[in-house]
DNA sequence: TAGATTGTTAATCGATTAACAATC
DNA sequence: TAGATTGTTAATCGATTAACAATC
């Protein structure tokens, strides 16, 4: 890697550049969460080619993948499971804690705010808010369903990253504009609108029905052989 | 084209072939979208210029994607939105009914069975299990939660196309094993493992906390240039 | 007919894979 | 040292974009 493709690597913290495909860093979770399981088994050590067996993918990417970030392996000897967990979860970002609000309080929303996994990873949810009254009060897990109003100064006092948008379609636009308004950094779209933000929100879609409707496609593309 | 890599088109149906790129496959739920929304405002006909521009992908690609089922518009004309919102819907297999079950009672399995709009496009729940006694004889919207071990006469009973699996990591493998065993065709799995089936099986993952990973990730990046 | 816009081929770009020299 | 395995460059493959002839 020539030296001004490469950032500068400072005490282990992979200061990354603006130039990572996102192909790349849509594998880096999957990477952890083998090297994750690998840990946990007490494995020390892995090559390329074990993981690559693992994990269904070339070893030639895997080794590619991982030299984006600087060289987190040694010659002759492979990777050191700990470490590259540890490098991977530091670069996705893991190292540090998200505070995160939850924007509709309907049957999506409530289930993401008890999901407790995003919570070992450092997502902490800090608020829940609808505009309908009837849930406005309401208790899920240790958060209250507060009111729309409150959204603006919630964001502000409890320092949030990220807002999870789980409104009806009709209204995400309208709130990812309040959003952006008071510098949110981050939105969790789950709504089924593509939102429009400036450069530097970071928006990340999960189209429920859009992946429902992959699999439809590739049920019928199957048996039509 | 060539005429061997398209298929034939049988009376309107594209009977398409294998050779789709899952890249293609996945923008075509979003080109649904944007029709449906241009058929709904009561526009007649669009071209791939204003379509890009609306869609923010560029006219080449839109054209391109569309070839890949044979030619859905017309020289100097442009394409007629409801034409091709039909066909889209079609290809990916929105014209005929899929029966779903939801295994894992829990807060997200319940909120994908009360959510609606996937029956709006014929993806109709027709059960919900759990393992957990408690939560068994619950009633979740039209359905009831069933235990485990009526899972394989269901399935076959009720036609079942796809299965939800909303269960924690642990017992996902499991399930997907009995699953596949009684000739299931589809998984949408949300939980956190990779799923090994055979051929002809398909997968479709919804890695939330991958997804609220690479949100993270890009956060990072952006504030350390 | 002239203008518009597709279908389709060719050019470019990026991502993946293969190969191998560097080095532990 | 010899063997193993990375880091990295080069080759291949696939996907995107550009260009334009076909045709409505």
């Amino acid at each position: 890697m020539s030296a001004d493709s490469k950032d500068k690597t400072v005490r282990g913290v992979a200061m990354e550049g603006k130039g990572i495909s996102q192909a790349v860093i849509g594998r880096l979770p999957r990477y952890f969460r083998y090297l994750g399981e690998l840990k946990d088994e007490g494995v020390e050590r892995i090559s390329s080619q074990d993981l690559s067996g693992l994990m269904q993918v070339t070893a030639s990417q895997i080794r590619q993948d991982f030299n984006n970030f600087g060289g987190f392996g040694q010659q002759g000897y492979g990777y050191n499971v700990e470490y590259l967990y540890e490098e991977i979860g530091r670069i996705l970002g893991l190292d540090k804690q998200h505070h995160l609000i939850i924007i509709g309080a309907g049957n999506l929303g409530q289930a993401l705010a008890n999901y407790m996994d995003f919570e070992k990873r450092g997502f902490i949810m800090r608020g829940i808010f609808d505009i309908n009254p009837a849930l406005i009060g309401r208790k899920v897990r240790a958060m209250t369903v507060e009111s729309m109003e409150l959204l603006e100064r919630r964001i502000r006092e409890n320092e949030i990253d990220i807002a999870v948008l789980t409104v009806p379609k009709g209204s995400a636009v309208g709130v990812a504009d309040r959003l952006v308004a008071c510098g949110i950094r981050a939105i969790w779209n789950f709504a089924h609108v593509d939102l429009d933000v400036p450069e530097g929100v970071q928006v990340e879609n999960v189209h429920l029905l859009d992946s429902l409707m992959k699999l439809s496609y590739n049920i019928s593309c199957c048996e039509e052989r």
